[in-house]
DNA sequence: CATAAAAAGGATAAAAATATCTTTTGATCT
DNA sequence: AGATCAAAAGATATTTTTATCCTTTTTATG
């Protein structure tokens, strides 16, 4: 459904969201396992997020990553869209390009609700509505 | 949320299913156009998939690619499964192994639903269901 | 101010997915 | 049998995605 980019992306996103503010920073080095992908790649993916406003970061002694309160209104189709660009995303199940409501493809009706249903909750949910809705029970990501 | 190789191969059976039979066959020499794919790598797909029975194909003068009524009972979800392995179905939203309704991760609620009616509709869509339910309307392929 | 810490950025490498080309095998027709 | 046609199979190339490494810039602190 989402690339690894995208997932790893994600995960890291959700950790900040539990874990950090602007008073509690995380580095790399400390989050990459927890996310199970290496230290460099995941440094590309959160630089990627910061560049967009997803996350934040502050460089330097005493820095690292965080995600702020302006953060936590982006949603996770922010996220996928930032990592795994725009034009991925949404597009019609058979990668017909002007498939719609008006000229659907084969299985436009058929797949169309699940498919949606699967886009609005990335649309709809939020960081800061994720965390809410986490509540108490500490989200796995390991294996 | 499917591969091209995938979004090929189901258009390419869909193809079969309302345009050929036992005694109408199909040269990929005439298909590949019509799926938005070079010939080659068409051929490679059918050839995936008719190794695994899902469709039909006989070499030779007077040959080529066609859906016998036995092919007809296999799903959208086979097709999936022959040309992206069966692995890359169906998993965790974040690529977490053992995650499932017990050891749910921070989405598997969530994004569960709209996952899972996604994955049915491949699942329980047949080719032959997929063509009456076709019933008429022309689906479309190009752009 | 010097130094260490940490993200940012650039260049490169490895792996996987997508695509093409060539040869082989099997079927059909004359 | 021989010729021809078409899929099957094998080998190779290209592109995209994923991943790593190394240098630069920024910041805090002693």
């Amino acid at each position: 459904m989402l690339s690894k980019s995208s997932k790893y992306a994600i995960k890291a996103a959700i950790y900040l969201a539990l874990h950090t503010d602007e008073h509690n920073k995380i580095l790399v080095r400390d989050l990459h396992d927890k996310i199970r992908v290496s230290e460099s790649y995941l440094a590309k993916l959160l630089q990627d997020l910061s560049r967009h406003g997803i996350i934040s970061s502050t460089k330097g002694r005493g820095g690292g990553f965080y995600l702020a309160e302006e953060n936590r209104q982006h949603s996770l189709m922010d996220i996928v869209k930032v990592i795994d660009g725009p034009d991925n995303v949404n597009s019609c199940v058979l990668g017909i390009h002007n498939c719609d409501a008006k000229n659907p493809c084969a299985l436009h009706h058929l797949v169309g609700p699940g498919k949606s249903a699967f886009n609005s909750v990335l649309q709809n949910t939020t960081l800061e509505r994720l965390v809410s809705e986490l509540e108490g029970e500490e989200p796995f990501f390991p294996v």
